[in-house]
DNA sequence: AACTTTGTTCGTAATTTCACGAACTACGAA
DNA sequence: TTCGTAGTTCGTGAAATTACGAACAAAGTT
């Protein structure tokens, strides 16, 4: 019985790829307006275009968003599948009703 | 006006902390039981003891977790203030509701 | 005091991340 | 075909992460 499972590497995978600002700005913006374009990113994000791509590619291999070509420019849009699957193990790991009290040693 | 708000970077924060498969296991663990203690962990986890108290240092660091002296273990529990704050930005950067009632979203 | 238990800190090494500028690719327009 | 636009890839460093074993610290036990 492996106390480490895949859905642990999952989540944290998905977490990992949550865990830079940049990335984070990206993800909120793209769960509030269906799309977005590089460059709509580049003008706002103290980060030369460079350093977004490698962003943006990280959350493309994370799985959580995914980039369709519409020349000259990639559309960016999340990836509706692996975005409902991270909340689904967001929610399985961590989700807990907040009790009054807390820290209550067992036995 | 700020792009990268500190909450971006205060829920990347706490992504960042829970983006390890071994992190994700203590936390979904604390979230599940209200405690428990670095042995207990020690004993089913694939890591050396030096290694999970790096981890434990990360979650603590991060404040996602805290650690209480009980002679001469230590207890881990959440950090309720925090782990509440992780799962309101989470949830506003997921775009959903929030589910805790009494807990205000900021202005 | 000496020993045991529990966990942290230190030293080290391999790997990954983050950021930049330069070079490159793909495509549409002139 | 040449130029401009949009974005990726490459090469490079600095810093952080992850892992291990050895050494250390704190506190209870004998």
């Amino acid at each position: 019985m492996e106390t480490i499972t895949q859905d642990h590497k999952k989540a944290a995978r998905y977490a990992k790829a949550m865990g830079h600002p940049i990335r984070m700005y990206v993800l909120e913006l793209l769960s509030k307006q269906s799309c977005c374009y590089s460059g709509d990113l580049s003008e706002v994000l103290p980060i030369v275009k460079s350093t977004l791509s490698q962003h943006l590619k990280e959350l493309k291999d994370a799985g959580l968003i995914q980039g369709e070509i519409e020349a000259p420019r990639i559309k960016y849009c999340l990836n509706t599948e692996n975005w409902v699957e991270a909340q689904e193990l967001f929610n399985k790991f961590l989700n807990r009703p907040i009790t009054i009290t807390n820290c209550q040693t067992e036995k």
